[in-house]
DNA sequence: CGCCGATCTAGAACAAGTTGCAGAGTTGAT
DNA sequence: ATCAACTCTGCAACTTGTTCTAGATCGGCG
């Protein structure tokens, strides 16, 4: 039941996306043409090129059903980026960061993650667009990209228990991630202001996890 | 002319709003009263309650008039939030805050504005909403909000001759209160963890500010 | 097979941001 | 006072996100 399929609400396994309701595979199908669509037309155009009208004909699906799949385009675009984090999150844990200190790893992290988006940087401005102009009815999906976005921070620290300190400076670094990304995206920063404040929030990691065994 | 009063961009004074270009005094009250009448619909029911036409009639001026003083509904959020911002800049130089460490200033500081944020949390959310949606086309105007706002924060740094790395930890600082602002506006953190992430990134003022006589 | 409920389609309809336009009002210079 | 230029008004039109409706399809079940 597609209908639900972004509901997942209750589903007590938040951390993967798919097994919430059993979808057929023609609407796995219908799915994944509908975010591909978007991805491509967000390619092109940015947000503004995503309209749902031109989403539902690019992916050969009826408007109304756009809308039962993604209830909204801001929905629609979350979900996108949600797929994307997925991708590249299981592309970092193919081959982690290296880097002595935590705040090193991190930093090396975020700033792939920031050259992969800057090979598509009209489609991470769609993405990112969405993500913050969201409001309370898309908070379920936008909590997964965070946990998603922290997560991946998380495992580039390599802390396997971390304290509430840790967890604060993990969150602070992925609100630094997300408002610097934002502001390279609108033209207000330069590439080289959004690594230097990135190896900036990184550090804090390193207050809170000072090395055990450092001479 | 408010043809142009938009359009801060070759005036070297980026500090002060008003005397880009003569406003009659007609004009200029037409101005406040639409900045009055954005404030009181955004305060009532948020970023969608903010609709052009209720704007337009509300402040008594045609439509086609409150666009040519706000080319759009962010550009008219965003003014709103400038004007905002300047009173609270007014506030907290009369009652600078105290602290021993700049971070604590920092983070008292914010706070403050945190708290005062509380009181109208719609207007909060529509101005916030306003102003990361924004694109390239109200950079300029998104810029004045994050100086006034870096300028809030090193006021409280009570720093002189601020260091790059001082100004990196600033911006920091600011994508951490942007970033966290809108996660608890959303309903996705509480007002504890705000509190929490805002002393987190605070510290960071104080590592590149280490205070000359600690023990 | 024939039926039922859910899903999908096509398309109209509605809402709000934005634009365009003709005419009235204002202003400033002569 | 008069004229020209600019501004403001009222209103209609256009765009795009969203909703709604009537009918076509599909999938399972007796």
């Amino acid at each position: 039941m597609p209908a639900d399929a972004h509901r997942t609400k209750a589903a007590p396994d938040a951390g993967r996306a798919e097994p919430a309701s059993p979808l057929t595979e023609r609407q796995e199908a219908r799915r994944r043409r509908i975010l591909q669509a978007c991805a491509r037309l967000a390619s092109r155009g940015g947000f503004d090129a995503v309209q749902m009208r031109e989403v539902a004909e690019s992916s050969q699906v009826a408007l109304g059903t756009l809308y039962r799949y993604f209830p909204s385009k801001i929905h629609l675009l979350v979900a996108t980026m949600q797929d994307q984090l997925e991708h590249l999150h299981a592309t970092l844990r193919k081959k982690p960061p290296a880097g002595e200190t935590a705040a090193e790893r991190v930093a090396g992290t975020l700033m792939r993650a920031f050259r992969a988006l800057q090979r598509d940087p009209l489609l991470a401005d769609a993405m990112m667009r969405a993500l913050t102009f969201a409001d309370r009815g898309v908070s379920a999906e936008v909590e997964q990209v965070f946990r998603r976005t922290t997560a991946i921070i998380l495992d580039a620290t390599d802390l396997a228990d971390p304290t509430p300190e840790q967890l604060s400076a993990v969150r602070v670094i992925g609100h630094t991630w997300h408002s610097t990304l934002i502001t390279w995206l609108s033209g207000r920063a330069s590439i080289e202001q959004v690594g230097e404040d990135i190896d900036t929030v990184c550090r804090l990691i390193d207050l809170t996890v000072p090395p055990p065994g450092r001479d």
